[in-house]
DNA sequence: CCGGGCCGTGATATCGTCAACATCGAGGGG
DNA sequence: CCCCTCGATGTTGACGATATCACGGCCCGG
């Protein structure tokens, strides 16, 4: 039924070793000798066992991930940079969801499908704090504070909020008011620092932030407590949905009365009303970066520690004072 | 290093056949002798380790997800409640993006990976036209035309988008424009069926409709070929987004002018402007019936095909005409 | 002309688990 | 009181791949 090794090492009549040998790539196979064993599995249709070798070797070619959330548009892009990147290079991808029962049960669960190395998409700074990432697994955290435990692949979403609100000052505002993301989260906390960065350089006082939770609903929530301002620099672009809701439902216009900049340049982004200026954050290189990263700890490198940039995209929600 | 049976037994004071009995829920072990081989398990933190278990039966208890977007927020709610519903039986999820190489190649990769079966969620009916799942898999297809070689787990597109058609005639509309999905597509296909038959059903003429794929800025290019229209319902969300941003453009006020619905129930639609009247499809729920269905055929059942309802939300994109 | 090294290849043992069969003891019926 | 049955447990081998060592032949230097 299945074809092994051996069968295909019968039909050429080698031994199941040299097959293996041509397998795996081996210089130490005569060319012949190779071309006779890759054409008996081509007429075989021979494929790999992995876990045959899994077993063997303790290495499974499979990185895990671990990922908290896939409302949010950003972690489903990055999950899907993040699986072609893993084909590329021959991984298979595991997904497990950090359920009620936490990060160290979704590590175990990745542990016990004896995944090589798993890259972390997870809201919270939870791991750094309070997990020990098992010792003999490699790690890869989108999105962290710096940890030498682990490597690290991060957007700058310091320098992409202070552009934001540097653009929003260029424009005349008195000062940029800020609709930030929840507490414990890395990159909320970040871009609210490059905010406060910008309006510092301006030598402003900084207005208290308001917070939601990434979601349109909160966006509009908060929007109550900023109807006064002129300029808002929203940490997310679905809050900056409900804010750009809630802003029309108060009788104010965007832009004409209030510039709203949103943060990760969604694809529907430049289909709200108005089309939303925003910071684009580059989710694909950062999943093919995660991969990377994992991929060079799995065969023997050191942790790294990337930042990719953000740049602005100027639409139509911004305008002069 | 690592915790085999082996060492769990030898704790234990028993053979490491025992302790495989212990693990699989076997009746036949003396309570006793039971609690012990637990004890001893929990004390060394045993784990099994799927890849030997899965050369010595021939299945790894990992079931293959084949996906061909996740830009899409359906699909990306889908993963997610199946990663759930998959982790909840002690499945292993394998992710799998249809990349350049065609969904061919995708199984492929799953089979490969050696998955017991896999969930395919793909916008095409390629699959059911073009590619012969491999006989030794097991498949369950969401939204795919009926096919006696695989489960199928849906939404009721039609009765939704009939439910949706009803509404906006029931609120005095001469008729319903309809801004359809992409040709190929077994959703919008069905989408449109439900709104030609709501419009039968009225004895009205069924308009010519209008075509997007499925984005935000689809929806956008397709309105200026309805600005005529009063009532529109559009196959998606995302392009509804697109179509209301187009309409207030061309300076139709919504729901006054012309009145609109969508269709999934994305979580931003509460948050458009206005608030978007749309059909709400149970993503939750179609991912965990498609575990179920596909967990029930790997462990001997026959193929199923089970319809999950959908149901229209009413909320403020929709007016008496 | 001989010894050592290298090249291509083969033989063997092993990874952790489980199916199949073997064993052992207790209890019940005749 | 013996034998049979059955329940609980142990023993053995195999799944498919590969690490490791072993082997025979060739080339080269001395």
């Amino acid at each position: 039924m299945r074809v092994s090794m051996a069968d295909v090492a019968e039909r050429a009549g080698v031994s199941a070793q040299t097959v293996s040998r041509v397998a795996n790539g081996s210089p130490r196979v005569d060319p012949a000798t190779r071309a006779r064993v890759e054409k008996a599995m081509a007429d075989l249709g021979y494929r790999m066992h992995r876990a045959a070798r899994a077993l063997r070797t303790g290495q499974t070619s499979t990185i895990g991930l671990v990922v908290s959330t896939l409302a949010s548009v950003g972690n489903s892009r990055m999950l899907q940079a993040i699986s072609e990147a893993a084909a590329a290079r021959d991984y298979a991808l595991a997904v497990v969801t950090v359920g009620e029962r936490g990060i160290r049960d979704a590590f175990a669960r990745l542990r016990s499908q004896g995944v090589d190395g798993a890259v972390v998409l997870n809201e919270a700074t939870e791991l750094a704090r309070d997990v020990d990432p098992p010792a003999d697994l490699h790690v890869v955290v989108v999105d962290s504070p710096p940890d030498a435990r682990f490597s690290i692949v991060q957007t700058d979403h310091a320098a992409g909020a202070r552009a934001a609100t540097a653009h929003l000052l260029a424009l005349g505002h008195d000062t940029v008011h800020h609709l930030g993301g929840p507490r414990g989260s890395f990159a909320a906390a970040e871009r609210e620092r490059g905010w406060r960065f910008a309006l510092a350089d301006a030598g402003l006082v900084t207005p208290e932030p308001v917070r939601g939770d990434w979601t349109s609903a909160s966006g509009h929530r908060a929007v109550s407590h900023l109807l006064e301002a002129t300029a808002i620099f929203v940490a997310n672009d679905q809050m900056a949905l409900g804010a750009l809701r809630a802003l029309a439902d108060a009788g104010r216009r965007v832009p004409e009365d209030v510039s709203v900049v949103g943060f990760d340049d969604i694809a529907d982004a430049a289909e709200f009303r108005p089309p939303l200026t925003t910071v684009r954050q580059d989710f694909d290189a950062l999943g093919r970066r995660a991969v990377t990263a994992l991929v060079g700890a799995i065969e023997g490198g050191e942790p790294i520690a990337e930042t990719v940039p953000a740049s602005v995209v100027v639409r139509r929600s911004t305008a002069q004072a």
